[in-house]
DNA sequence: TAGATTGTTAATCGATTAACAATC
DNA sequence: TAGATTGTTAATCGATTAACAATC
């Protein structure tokens, strides 16, 4: 049942999606049943036109005069980004970020469930963070098999990044969201996520320099 | 001291400035010297026209046959990006996430201060979360003026997400960092830079089914 | 010197935005 | 009906990549 020709949009669109489906969902809680691509524009100061070249993607039209539906939007945004299923995940790493990943609900909403956390320190193994057993790192291989997991989260120290997403690769994990600065090497049949923070906080920083420089030549426009 | 032609580079250029930086540190604490755009980009498997556009921004210059000189790339990214002077911020929102951004040591590298944290639960006002004091979020104007703090990290539930960045707007905050999904609104005179991590799982998701979908049809290619 | 490398201009690629006929 | 809205093609914009003379 997933679209036969496969036309799996651009990177871009994907990344907007996630903010129409929030969108979307607060609309539906307030019982609201159709939207036009000129509001969801407004609300998000985007363009209208690339709203319905982004909704077009999912497979659902609109209707002249009335916009989308609703609902119909939220469950095929929702199969597009195979949020509709739940994909089991392991995490490396339980320091401070780890064990808020552990702890997100967030990712319930969005299909992913963490099923294991994994650690090296023996104070760790055999805890239960967040309701999530944390088991030595030398189970990985064997329970990734076992337990058909394709998805791993990389949370430890930078310098071990590289060994993690060895060990992953080669237990059959084909997905990595790799939150530590490293540029993980990695075979063509894998993907990567890096969710670096310091990349948004270079951008941030760079903005914030530049309105803040624009304070002092206000009287210049 | 600053570059006179205020040539800010592209938010793409600006977005890989860390990932050069975080590489380049780790040729200099090897004892490299010099390092050429071709090099560079085959270890991040990047464009070395790309490489050597994005230095420039820098005003760094490299020299034919030998490239560029690591200690002064290492010290211009730093100043571009603002990262060579210490950035005073208040975090709200001590859950999981907010606690771990406290907890952070990268941050000081990157010239961010997280100097008080915000809540309004009175469990956790008065306590100190990773050497940082929680306080009741009704003291944050008064203190964002008496410390003249510019930059305020989000780290509430997505519904209060709005009327903390109001209260920040109002306590002279002008730059936010958000990490709730919500699209927050603001005047033109204070930037954001949004941090959800869903759009990344939701590149994650759609990148592991493709490569998963493959496998299938593998002996179609 | 010979040749690896830079800096920059031109060409290409991809994504965004504009224009507009079709439609309910 | 009249007009708000869609879906799509064409135009524009911006970023990446190719080409190459200058250079150490």
């Amino acid at each position: 049942m997933i679209s036969e020709k496969t036309k799996s949009g651009n990177l871009q669109t994907v990344k907007r999606l996630p903010t129409y489906l929030y969108l979307l969902n607060n609309l539906n809680a307030n019982g609201r049943e159709f939207i036009s691509s000129t509001h969801i524009a407004a609300m998000l100061k985007l363009d209208p036109t690339q709203i319905r070249k982004d909704l077009a993607v999912t497979g659902i039209t609109g209707r002249p005069k009335a916009g989308y539906s609703i609902p119909a939007l939220i469950t095929a945004i929702k199969e597009f980004l195979r949020w509709d299923n739940t994909t089991d995940a392991f995490l490396v790493g339980t320091g401070n970020l780890g064990s808020a990943l552990l702890g997100y609900n967030g990712f319930k909403t969005h299909g992913l469930n963490i099923v294991t956390a994994f650690d090296t320190d023996p104070a760790k193994i055999g805890a239960i963070i967040r309701d999530t057993m944390v088991l030595d790192i030398s189970k990985l291989p064997d329970l990734a098999k076992r337990m058909q997991v394709h998805l791993g989260i990389i949370t430890v120290p930078a310098d071990y990044a590289q060994s993690v997403a060895d060990l992953m690769v080669s237990a059959g994990i084909r997905a990595i969201w790799n939150f530590t600065p490293t540029n993980i090497e990695i075979p063509p049949y894998v993907v990567i996520q890096n969710e670096d923070l310091s990349t948004g906080l270079a951008q941030l920083s760079v903005k914030l320099a530049h309105v803040l420089a624009k304070d002092s030549t206000a009287s210049d426009e």
